[in-house]
DNA sequence: TAGTGGTACGTGGTCTGACCACGTACCACT
DNA sequence: AGTGGTACGTGGTCAGACCACGTACCACTA
């Protein structure tokens, strides 16, 4: 009772992944846990093989995380495979660090001015709990936690994916690492700064979102960073007469 | 003669990943095959399945490519895990163009700004060379090929890896699709752009780089994405007084 | 009773060897 | 010289066994 064809395996993944999205979407927030290999292998007619090696190239794509021992379970990490190429690209993680936070630089003010277009009811409500946030934070992680909450929220806000998904990339690669912005202005700076971007977005005014988002990145040294790699090129130029 | 600890597979792409990175850095262009996976499995002292197992992983990383029935070779492409996280994240073909565009539209001009500050010999000659090709071309495809040449060497020449990942994954997309830059202008104003941008570049111009890349980006219709999508917040707010 | 250790179970991880499916290259035939 | 078939080597799948890891339960101890 076996079809023995080939790439079962590419093909299964997109079936689950399918399955796996619809499931999630229809139980969110529930952390659902897989079936058993053995079991899944053989409610799907395919060997325990392909089973694994679907999971396996899931789990790359930060859909799910396998545990030994425990079992397979399904979570939201669509980040973590764009550090795996950054890591790939760039093997020095501090290179790394740089050129995610030189993207930053370039987009996030021009996520603000999308944000200050786009922004819905609920984005705006996300930005304002994340500020309440902060003010109210007593810990410094706590601080930088809602920091973090403010500015993913400004970037879902802008209603795009893509420069949301890098921002949690350069989230995850800064988390247990120096450079996070609180720590380098201090929370009342951030808070005021935040709170003239919120304005701004609330106003509907793109320019001058985009005008604080910038002075909001200058404020917290992320300038010098660019600044410094400007002066540098990698191979000087002869004098221009 | 055997050791079966736990996740060979995970330290095995590790190891592997690196060997290949190492081999291919000695003989670059070389479209290198790797051994069977029989023989792999002998040499690396592990199961037939492990081997698998990495190679699906580095072949979801674009590094390798397996062919069946032929055999496994090294490849670059570093973009495609971008595009599948990308395909999960906005399932429809033409949403993804449009953020990719989006984001390009936000970034290219500050590349632009960056190459003019950072632009080695090299970089500059590519550029110059990419230019000549797309003034000689006679063909659209030959233009086409050009055109992205120039744009790809002067994302390299910002020296930003991200952006010009980033830019080589909007390219994979927009490949056998409409909306082929030199489709919308036509190849003389192209031309004529991509000199506008050049000569700033050359004389280390940074503003000026930026000025003109915008403006070839508004030349070739991207503006029109960029307004429409500003002028369609997701939720309309009410009016404020 | 509360704490502690061991043990059984279910999970993913690996091994083995066999067979199937696909491409290629070679060779006999036309 | 062209054409078809066939043998070989490759990746793809299967099956069943065993190993390694976590957990939960339970008897034992203080």
């Amino acid at each position: 009772m076996r079809f023995p064809s080939v790439n079962r395996s590419t093909t299964l993944v997109e079936d689950v992944c399918a399955l796996i999205t619809r499931e999630s979407r229809k139980a969110p927030g529930a952390d659902e846990w897989l079936p058993p290999e053995r079991q899944l292998a053989e409610k799907l007619c395919v060997s325990r093989q392909v089973v694994r090696e679907a999971t396996k190239r899931l789990e790359l794509q930060g859909i799910l995380e396998v545990c030994h021992g425990v079992g397979t379970r399904v979570v939201n990490r669509l980040h973590s495979p764009l550090n795996r190429s950054f890591e790939l690209l760039m093997p020095d993680r501090d290179d790394r660090f740089t050129k995610l936070t030189e993207m930053r630089v370039m987009v996030e003010p021009q996520l603000a001015s999308l944000a200050a277009s786009r922004a819905s009811h609920e984005d705006l409500q996300a930005m304002r709990l994340a500020q309440s946030n902060l003010e109210s934070a007593e810990t410094q992680e706590a601080a930088v936690l809602a920091d973090m909450e403010f500015h993913r929220a400004l970037a879902k806000a802008a209603g795009n994916p893509i420069a949301e998904l890098m921002l949690e990339s350069l989230a995850e690669l800064g988390k247990a690492s120096r450079s996070q912005t609180i720590g380098m202005v201090g929370k009342a700076p951030a808070l005021a700064h935040h709170a003239t971007i919120l304005e701004a977005i609330e106003a509907r005014k793109p320019d001058t979102a985009a005008k604080a988002m910038a002075a909001h990145l200058g404020a917290i040294e992320l300038h010098l960073l660019k600044e410094t790699s400007h002066a540098r090129p990698k191979k000087p130029l002869a004098a221009r007469s």
